[in-house]
This record gives structure tokens, sequence and C-alpha cells, in this order.
RNA sequence: GCGCCUGUAGCUCAGCGGAUAGAGCGCUUGCCUCCGGAGCAAGAGGUCGCGUGUUCGAGUCACGCCAGGCGUACCA
């Protein structure tokens, strides 16, 4: 570069500019540099080839050698090829994931966790780590609370006989009982949203209210109040109405209004933006969507909205029963938790999640309320505002605002996650001897765990600075985030039996004289293979956008292309007539000829399963596997195509059967890496 | 304010400091007398958000911007 630029080469061009023309310079060069070293390198006749490309000396083993070696290896280990020996390192991990929770239904998002869960369990274990599978379940707080308060006021002795569907039905429940509680915040924010969005309405609204007033049927003054807020599209505050059932009479002029501007609609001519100002948001929704928004709230209004606040004093009382230990109440508690934990251990059957513990919040309760008092007797904690609180950074001295400040009891006595989250950890340190904890829980709850292990750091627990949340991304839907408020996440079961249906649909269409048992099992490997790799194969950092139109694709890059590679294989060895016994002698003999590029192609990605499932276990990302298992599929795929194996001469045909055998075995134990099962037909 | 994450082809995403930045979907066109076409081959499609550095070499590392998302004391 600096004799290039002394030779003036460069002069008056750009720094990139020079850059790209020195690199162009230097290129032949390096080129001519190349094959010279090629040339010498290559005399020595020790390698099979060596070339020179752009710059770069690319050596090739004798492949027979190092192929007879590989293949062996891999036939010899079966289904431990790629791992290493079991309990091989000494770090003890505790992995928890798929914390569900009971009186709640599973949705998409949570089988993002429990995917990445298992994947990431499977991955450090086959690298050798001992390692302990856990479960937290969420077996009470408030949606405990709520779900069993709405049952015993509305649907006491409803539920549905037999145990398959009582822990669904108690999901639903739950939902109800969210929207009972949200109805007032649900009618509130629809009128601040419309009246952010949409000015016909704010001055329709505006003289209608002032015509209410004029006729005295309402108070004026909260009248007044509405008015003002409306028009200066601000939110309603409850607490300011002299009559908070004013919303009841008002809603219907809200209704009038919308429905008007639906049958007489405008073309909306958005007005260019002056310059200066910003142009508006798009309205969120459409005038009929407001309309129908309007009619679901209206069809409660009556009925809901004055008993909103007794409703929530029923919680509350509620949870005092389960704060004193109600005998009838427990019972009840007892009763319904075992109707979802059988829904949730058919979940984790379903999808290949096994634990060594399962941990549940009721069973660390009381240990939480320990670990609180010491904390305080210690000093470490102290009541700030009537409840304890850790003010992390100033004990840890930090300037800079880091950890903040972390609650570890409600005021009231009642128990956070986090008094739970501190006794649950120190438990895996003290009774399960881990050396290191990982949770395995959404991102968004980063910070939170960096608190807890840093209470556990300053109450004595060294090995909280290994733990490690390995967090990832929400799940979203096309039209946009995941709401439980709206209530428009997909069900986990729902999910399930759209993408098994398609995986029946595709098989009777592409396999029809296949058993019925056999479509049955192959549907079932197809379709939920599916439905994990597309929950692994994306960075835990992104946000995973859950298309069910592309979940039900089973075509490119998708767990159903590896495991059709797979299924080839299989029908390869199938047709030869071959078992794995009969390679043994054939081994030290293997032939391939000139072996073509596809067949060092693939032997090579045959060789890297070992060191893909060592990185994916150092860094705690399944994603290196799907990657590779992909990769894998379409480098046997070329070979497939460009390589005859059963037309094949002998020595070649022995040679081509033993490097499918050994792929056939790799691609299983990847896929198996990732708890996706690979069918020998489909 | 502070902190974390994201920005690569029309869309969804890969990319272990190294070669001409790769897949899938979608689009165009070929390939079943040949081990299963859930496949293969070819084509079109890129200022790797912007800038400045470090380096023989930067999509990758550092710093600074811009844009978006998330978190930030009694939710879980």
């Amino acid at each position: 570069m600096r004799d290039l630029e002394a030779s003036g080469e460069l002069e008056g061009l750009s720094k990139k500019e020079a850059k790209k023309k020195a690199s162009a310079l230097i290129g032949p060069w390096a080129q001519e540099l190349a094959e010279q070293i090629a040339a010498s390198v290559g005399a020595t006749g020790r390698f099979a080839r060596v070339e020179a490309v752009n710059g770069y000396v690319n050596i090739s083993y004798n492949a027979n050698a190092v192929a007879a070696r590989l293949i062996g290896e891999v036939l010899d280990a079966d289904d431990r090829y790629g791992l290493a020996p079991a309990d091989s390192r000494a770090e003890r991990i505790m992995i928890e994931h798929s914390q569900l929770n009971t009186h709640k239904a599973a949705h998409v998002g949570h089988l993002r966790n429990i995917c990445l869960g298992v994947a990431v369990t499977n991955i450090i274990r086959g690298a050798g780590y001992p390692t302990i599978a856990a479960t937290y379940i969420g077996d009470i707080g408030r949606h405990v609370i709520m779900c069993l308060w709405c049952y015993r006021q509305f649907h006491q002795g409803e539920e549905p006989a037999g145990d398959a569907s009582r822990g669904r039905w108690l999901g639903e429940i739950y939902a109800e009982s969210a929207a009972r509680l949200a109805f007032r915040k649900d009618a509130l924010a629809f009128l601040h949203t419309v009246s952010k969005e949409d000015p016909v309405f704010v001055e329709a609204i505006d003289k209608m209210l002032k015509y209410l007033w004029r006729t005295n049927t309402v108070d004026g003054e909260d009248i007044a109040y509405l008015l003002g807020r409306v028009t200066h599209q601000q939110e309603i505050d409850v607490s300011e109405l002299r009559d908070e059932n004013v919303i009841v009479t008002f809603w219907p002029i809200i209704g009038d209004q919308l429905r008007d501007e639906v049958e007489n609609a405008q073309p909306a001519v958005p007005e260019p933006p002056a310059d200066g100002e910003e142009a508006p948001a798009p309205p969120s929704m459409t005038p009929e969507e407001r309309l129908a928004e309007w009619e679901r709230l209206n069809a409660r209004m009556a009925d809901w909205w004055p008993r909103v606040p007794r409703w929530e004093q029923e919680v509350k009382e509620t949870f005092q029963l389960w704060e004193q230990k109600d005998p009838a109440f427990v019972t009840l508690w007892e009763t319904t938790r075992g109707w979802s934990l059988a829904d949730l251990r058919r979940i984790f059957d379903e999808f290949g999640a096994t634990f060594d513990v399962w941990f549940s919040e009721s069973e660390v309760e009381d240990e939480g309320r320990q670990i609180v008092r010491e904390l305080l007797e210690q000093g470490i904690a102290e009541i700030s505002d009537g409840l304890p609180v850790v003010k992390i950074d100033e004990k840890l001295g930090l300037e800079q605002e880091t950890y903040r400040t972390m609650p570890i009891l409600r005021s009231d006595g009642t128990t956070l996650y986090a008094t739970k989250d501190l006794a649950l950890t120190q438990k895996k340190f003290v009774e399960y001897h881990a050396d290191r904890a990982i949770w395995v829980v959404d991102v968004r709850q980063s910070l939170y765990f960096d608190q807890i292990s840093k209470v556990l750091e300053l109450y004595g627990f060294a090995q909280a600075a290994k733990n490690l949340h390995l967090g990832y991304e929400f799940v979203a839907l096309p039209e946009g985030a995941i709401s439980s408020r709206k209530g428009n996440a997909p069900m986990l079961e729902d999910v399930r039996d759209a993408i098994l249906t398609r995986a029946r649909e595709v098989i009777e269409e592409k396999n029809p004289e296949l058993s019925e048992a056999t479509r049955k099992e192959v549907a079932w490997q197809v379709g939920i293979g599916a439905l994990k790799y597309a929950m692994l194969a994306r960075d835990s950092n992104k946000v995973i956008v859950f298309d069910p139109e592309e979940a039900l694709s089973f075509d490119g890059h998708a767990a159903p292309y590896i495991q059709y590679a797979h299924a080839r294989a299989c029908r390869i060895l199938e047709n030869a007539g071959i078992t794995d016994a009969k390679f043994e002698k054939a081994l030290s003999a293997l032939d391939f000829g000139e072996t073509a590029a596809e067949e060092l192609s693939l032997l090579q990605s045959v060789a890297a399963l070992p060191e893909v499932v060592q990185r994916a276990a150092a860094e705690y990302r399944p994603l290196h596997v799907t990657n590779y298992v992909y990769e894998l599929a379409k480098t046997f795929n070329d070979f497939y195509h460009a390589c005859p194996v059963l037309k094949a001469a002998e020595p070649v045909r022995t040679a081509r059967l033993a490097l499918v055998a050994a792929t056939r075995t790799t691609l299983r134990n990847g896929l198996a890496l990732l708890g996706i099962e690979a069918p020998e037909v489909m």
C-alpha cells in the first residue's frame, strides 16, 4: 500500500477509492504468489490436490484414508456421534425453562420457550456437561387468584367432565376474569384512542354533550369533564367523576356517532402536513373496526361497568383467603391446579420436554419470606416507602445506575415473583449443587434476573455471579404484537392442531400408499418438527413473526427439508439391503476412486458436527445446530443428484453407501439435539 | 435520563476478522424412460442504516451519530 502511495498511482482519490484501487492492483500479485506456493507444495505429492484461487492456496487431502476413519467413527458412535462423553465436563448446570402457568392457557409465545429450553438442554448435555433440567410452574399468583375468583363467582360446578378438557376450560375462565377486571380500563382506552385519531368524532361528541348538558339528564360537572377530556384527547380518570356510571349513559351516544360515521363514510383525504409539522400516525382502526369494538364493549357496558370496583374488592378478598390458608379455598386451589397440571404434562410430553425437577411457585413462598427477613436483618435490604427493598447500586457502591432498586416483598406482606425467585435460586445452589443456573425466559426480564443474581451475591452466594439469563425475543403475529388484552394470541393447542392437519394433507398427497398408522406418526413428526424448527432457526434476540400461513408451508428452509434428506438416505440403504454391521469389514478398503467435489463437501459436513455442538453449547445458541443440519441436508441433496449410489460400480458403490449411512446418522443426531424426530419414510 | 437489543436482496433471515456477502419465500426459465420432484439447476434482485477509526484485510472489532423496539421500586 505504501509503495503504491509512493508510486503516485493513488493520487487524487478518496481514501475509500484508494483502498479499492490498491486491492485491485495487489490482487494479481497475490494470485501469482499463491500459484508459486501451490506449485511447490503440490510437487511434494503429499496431498490429493493443491490449487491457487484468488490469492489463496487450497489444499485437498487424500480422501479415502480420511473418509474411512470418519465414517468408521460415525457408525461406531451411532447415536452418540457428535456428542462429548456424558458428564465429561466438571461444571454442573441447571437449566430452568418452560415456566408455564396453571389456571391459564399456553400460547405460541410459550412454544418458543419450550423449544429453546429443550434444545439448549440437549446441546449443553451433548457437549458433556452434567445438567439438571428444571421447570418452574406458576401455580400461584394474581392470575390464579383471578381465575378462582371468577370460577367461584360465576362458574362454580360448571366444569366439563373428564380430565382432558378441564385445564383448557380453566384457561377460558382466567381470560374471562381478565376481561371483567379490565373492562373499565379497556372501555376508556378505546375512547381515548378514538378521540385521538378521529377529529370528526371529537367534533360531533362536542355537540352531543352540549345538548345533553342542556337537557340536564346528567350531572353538568361530569359532562364538562368528559367534554374537556375528549376534545383535548386526554385519558379519562374515573376518580375525577362525581358519578362513575355517567359513562354508561354516555356510551350509547358514542355508538350513535360511530355508526353514523360508518354509514355516511366520507373518503378520508389526509391533509398534507404543514411545514415543520409531523404527519399524523395512521389510525389504528377503520371506522368499521371502531364500531365493532364499540359494540363488543357495549354488550357488557350496563352489566359490567358498575360492578368492576366490587369485583376488584372481591379479588382482594380472595387473595386473603389464600394468605390465610382458608381450608375450602386451598382445597379448590389444589383441585383446579391438578386440572391444569394434567394439561401441562400433556403439552410437555407432546413437545418432548422432560424435566429432572419440577419447581412450583407455591412451594417457595415461605422460604422467600424467610430470605427477606434475613436480608433485612443483615442490612442488605431495608424498608423504603413501606416495603422491603434492596438498593443494589448503593450496596455495590456503584455511581452509575445499573441494577437500581429491587422490591422483594409487597407492602401488604404478600410475595412477589422476586421473593420466590430468591428462594428458588438459593435452592438450586444448596439442594441441587448447581455451579451455574440458567434461566430461559423472555428478554424483557433481563434486568430482573441481574438483580436476583446480584442480591444473592450480596447474600453470600458466589455462584450467583455465573448465573445466566438466556433471554429471547417475543413471538409476534403478522398484524403486530401478541396482546393478552386483545386476546389475539394463538393458543398452543390450536397451533398444534392446525399444523398436524396440514401435515396430514401433505402426506396424503405426496405418499398415499403409507399405512394409516405410519401416516399418523409421520404427520406428528413432520408437523411438530416444522413448528420446532421455525422456533429455533432464528437467533434469540430476534422477534419471530409467527405467520400461520408460512408455518404451514413445508418447503425450503424448514425441518421437512432436512427430514426428507434423511428419509432419502434411509431409502437408499434399504434398497441396498445394507445394515451398519455390513460396513465393518468394508471400511478398511473404502475406495471412492476419483472423489467428486460433492463427496468431499459431504464428508467435510459430516465431520463438522462435534465442533458445531461444542460451539452451540459455548454460546447457548441452538441456531448453530439448525444452520448446520440444514447445510448438511443441502450438501447431501447435492451429492444425491450428482453421485448415483446404487448404480455405481464397485468399489465406489460401497464407499458411497457408507457415506450415505454416516450422513443419515449425522442428520438424525443433529435433529435430535433440536428435539426433532427423523422419520424413515414421509 | 440511563441501560439492553435490532438495522444485510421486494419479504423472512443466515453470515467463527479472510476469497466474488449467502439461503428460503416470491418472480423468470429448465429438469422425473435414471437411488422418492417435500428435490435439483439457472436467472433477475445488495450504497451490509450513516460516519470516523483499528487492521495486510471490516457486514463482523472500537467510537460517534440516525432510526425502531424493550426495560427502568410493590406485573409476571
